[in-house]
DNA sequence: CCAATCTCAGTTAGACTGAGATCC
DNA sequence: CGGATCTCAGTCGAACTGAGATTG
């Protein structure tokens, strides 16, 4: 595995146009840049990914699902889930049924190793969004994803 | 060109467990997606793109510049660079001259044609922000500009 | 027959790596 | 020679498309 740098798309900040670094479509592709590099890392510390993690908490939270349900809440593609899903079986963390009232879906429940795996990922996830947050207080990381929600509210429901 | 979907990456919002949902690193991934989507789509409609556009402000505002300096400047990787600046150039909106002075490096110059073709592309991106942050008062579009700016300015700045 | 579900193979744009050629 | 610089050919993860198989 190759060496990475720990800050790639690198930039001089001194000599960055004024008119993008106050685009706030430049900014926000430059926050999701840090902040998956930042979550990979954390993750990656356990050999586990944000697909993963997504869909051990939504198990978690929304009980038992189907792929497709599964998809519909986490965002991840029903085409990669296949994946997830292989990948979370294979470590016993999730099994995979069919339904008994509807043979074509595969209904997906947490296995307790499913549950304490996710226990030390969360661990993970608060100290990645520690990290990413750092320069803002705990007011302003409030504002800030209050905003971002409303944004993506916005664009989510139509 | 096949036909895309205007909401991809489909989630139920009354779905995603809590946690997902007030995640930072999942908002901002979130908002760069729609960010992407609407500022592909705008500029798009005069056949321009994101890369592009980041060059040609940058020739504008900061001056001819080696290809180095404008991979600094704008975060695009020294490879992607050669074939965005070989489109401008077809175009007549660029110009590739050798430095006179040290023959490795190209100066990159915009053209009477780049400059009124940045005229265009800036009123396109003005649409993109103003579609982008359109649930936001101009008050709140500042303060998550400004948010967004510490954050990336902590982590570029080591 | 039509629709939904899961699966699989392939595509795309963006960010990256590594190596060669050229020049200082 | 050691370093930049530009160029080119790939790699990689994330998001996506389309099509087949199975079931309702």
């Amino acid at each position: 595995m190759p060496e990475r740098d720990r800050h790639p798309r690198t930039v001089d900040p001194a000599a960055v146009p004024a008119r993008l670094r106050s685009l706030a479509s430049r900014l926000l592709g430059r926050g999701a840049l840090h902040a998956d590099r930042i979550s990979n890392a954390r993750l990656d510390t356990a050999g586990a990914t944000r697909w993963q993690y997504s869909v051990l908490v939504t198990l978690r939270d929304t009980g038992p699902a189907s792929q497709a349900a599964l998809s519909d809440r986490t965002g991840i593609h029903r085409s990669d889930m296949v994946a997830v899903l292989g990948t979370l079986a294979q470590a016993g963390q999730v099994r995979r049924l069919p339904d008994p009232a509807d043979r074509r879906r595969n209904i997906v429940t947490l296995t307790p190793t499913g549950r304490s795996r996710l226990d030390l990922l969360d661990r993970l996830v608060d100290e990645a969004q520690d990290e990413l947050l750092a320069p803002l207080s705990p007011a302003e990381r409030l504002d800030l994803v209050r905003l971002l929600q409303r944004l993506d509210n916005h664009h989510t429901t139509r």
